[in-house]
DNA sequence: CATTCGATATCGAGA
DNA sequence: TCTCGATGTCGAATG
């Protein structure tokens, strides 16, 4: 990681060195006492006062006070950053075109400044989310319910995709919703719009149903249940399943599966 | 703005310095290659590589990649940090109680760390949003058109609250749904519901109507409309108003205010 | 404490 | 480019 450090850097020094990290593509930290302007999609203004300023080789530019996990102002990525002395003050801008926004901020005072050049070649490996219970229950469908045969994912109807296809020991037709947190009342508004979705259209599942007189079962499959969301669901006649989205990352089943 | 900054400092002096600024209650910044692993509301892991990592007085903890606006893992305010060495690592641990997550940094090497004491007592002063809207409507509403009267605002009904609830100068009642921005096809869906609302219930507002036999006239106001929204608004028959939210910031009414 | 809702939401996927 | 949905959404206001 190539660095460089400037502590009470005056206004020149430190425009010299957002420059050069700038030009390099590099991350810069900025410690110093400012008044921040923004306008775009709402307006804003925050008077002096000791903030941290992050600029990343993206574009992205972030000013954080003391307190607050969110950026009391910010830039998104892909956004011009440019910087220039105007009555001894360093003034940094980021803008962006679509849709215009400026970032106007006025440093009177750098108490240190610092950029490095980011090495990082990982991304984020998650896990507890809608996607690793549907890869589980495609894997393990008895866990919905014993003889329940997956036959599609992500099938397309008319009011969207359907998470999950399948069928029932009794060939019946099952559409499976799932939410990885608990499910609420949308939840239900959805699966059932799919529900019609079958019942209006010529759909192919359908016809064989019908020639087989065969039902259509809707789930909805999620850790928990709101109650608005209980009530709907008795109403329109479709069930729940309970399931907790696995909580195991990918790198860990790797392991698993390499220990074979 | 008291500071200190340690350059390539070997484990234990990183840790003093951390240590150090927990104490003081000051905002660290550290630059350095570490592996990240959360597990709480999800679990993530992640491997290797060069960071930013931004601990606040407040308890919040946020690692930065060079990348994106949003930090790669955080913690919120209150979360507690501890710092302990290992493996000649220094591991940097934030937790929270309710609910209960934990994450972990190990630092396998150090380029810089600093801290300060940031001195800041300012709060954004922002403008243009939905409440700024519903307040101007309030206050001008002769804007939404000549004769309208507003009578309530945050009015409940079964589907949630209605922005500003009012009459026309024919007594009709007007439901008006406020966006800030460019309204989409959920914001017509949520008039919609609305209205429904009152067709539905046994309202006092709907009795009162048929005994007028008045009209209930839904109204989306926002700066712009969405093309999808257009047509699905015709075919609701609710109507559209366009009003900009107010960009003007409280200090500049003050201003005005103390002109006089 | 829990719930609800707005946000310069951000971000990614799909059309 | 735009729209739509998920988010460890965050954060504030409210009950």
């Amino acid at each position: 990681m190539k660095y460089k450090i400037l502590e009470n850097p005056n206004c020149e020094d430190a425009y010299g060195l957002v420059e050069e990290a700038l030009r390099k593509k590099a991350t810069i930290t900025i410690y110093a006492c400012c008044k921040v302007t923004y306008e775009g999609r709402a307006l804003s203004e925050l008077n002096w006062g000791e903030r941290i300023i992050l600029i990343k080789p993206d574009g992205s530019f972030l000013i954080h006070q003391e307190k607050k996990v969110e950026p009391v102002n910010w830039q998104p990525p892909k956004s011009k950053t440019r910087g220039y002395i105007q009555d001894d003050n360093l003034i940094l801008e980021s803008h962006r075109r679509t849709p215009k926004e400026l970032l106007i901020v006025e440093i009177r005072k750098v108490q240190y400044i610092t950029y490095a050049n980011i090495e990082d070649f990982e991304e984020l490996e998650q896990a507890g989310y809608e996607k690793d219970m549907g890869d589980m229950i495609m894997e393990k469908p008895h866990m919905i319910e014993e003889g329940f045969k997956p036959t599609a994912r992500e099938y397309s109807v008319e009011h969207g995709f359907i998470d999950i296809l399948g069928k029932d020991r009794d060939n019946n037709l099952m559409i499976l919703e799932l939410k990885a947190r608990k499910a609420g009342v949308s939840a239900v508004k959805q699966l059932k719009r799919y529900l019609t979705d079958f019942e209006d259209d010529d759909n192919d599942y359908l016809k064989e149903c019908r020639v087989q007189k065969k039902k259509i079962r809707g789930l909805l499959v999620a850790p928990s249940l709101g109650n608005d969301a209980e009530e709907l669901l008795e109403k329109e006649g479709i069930e729940f399943v309970a399931v907790e989205p696995p909580k195991e990352l990918k790198r860990d089943k790797k392991i698993t599966l390499d220990a074979f």
